[in-house]
DNA sequence: CTTCTTGCAAATAGTTTGCATATAG
DNA sequence: CTATATGCAAACTATTTGCAAGAAG
């Protein structure tokens, strides 16, 4: 592909991913860096963001609601999107076990090759199902 | 919401919707109903494909290539995409037990109410795997 | 210096919407 | 007749791209 150099920008994106644990779109991710770079432009936003992708330290969450939204963590994890609030939240499950094998069992009488696979759960995040207990 | 009444180009999209197994853009759809309807508009489709989906008879499928597909086959089921043709494919999971209680799995230590998940599985699809054992 | 990156602006892709006309009930 | 649906075009949103100037190695 292409050698890398650093730049100030870049770096700034991928801190503030990994400062994140909600999945900021290209556009919140513009909005913020434009408080340290009051002149960095969209374009090199996505650049930058397609670009982490591409390497493997960001990964993209598609979402329903119209924008991709990114994930600066690359370990395993599961997403969760509230659909009263639409947040998008991590989720850690504790029992990994139970859908460890679960590319095996997709993969019987698939023909083809299951290399992996992403879980997007939705319902109420813990901040709207209180609410809604009033 | 709204009361339906009948229309010729809706009855046309649930249909092709069915009749496939793949999951169709807006576009594909547009470009296929145009071969019974002449005139039909893009804007028709998108109506008409949202409102299914409002009144459950179709799902998006959020993939992270720009569209969004559509599947008419709501009964449930998993997703496959093909990660080097790009197809999206329906995935037969002979033992659903094990896919059974992820809610419930997931819902521990959360907080908020999981409702549902969608899955989405990623690797070779049974063609491409084909042609690349070449 | 050479290559990669940026900012800016223009271009593109996907989707939504306003409005006058057509069709269903 | 009244409400909903359609076709058309314009509007909008998210994303990509060409290009000249700037920064990194």
């Amino acid at each position: 592909m292409s050698n890398l150099k650093y730049s100030r920008q870049r770096k700034a994106i991928v801190d503030f991913l990994e400062s994140r644990t909600d999945h900021p779109t290209a556009d919140i991710v513009y909005i913020n860096m434009r408080k340290e770079f009051p002149k960095i432009s969209l374009g090199t936003v996505y650049r930058n963001l397609s670009l982490l992708v591409e390497i493997g330290e960001a990964i993209k969450v598609p979402c329903s609601d119209g924008a991709e939204h990114f994930d600066g963590c690359t370990l395993k994890h599961y997403h969760f999107q509230c659909n009263r609030c639409g947040a998008v939240l991590d989720l850690n499950i504790t029992d990994m076990d139970s859908i460890q094998d679960l590319n095996k069992i997709a993969n019987v009488n698939f023909g083809g090759n299951i290399e992996g696979n992403s879980i997007f759960f939705y319902g109420k995040c813990p901040k709207c199902a209180k609410e809604l207990k009033r």
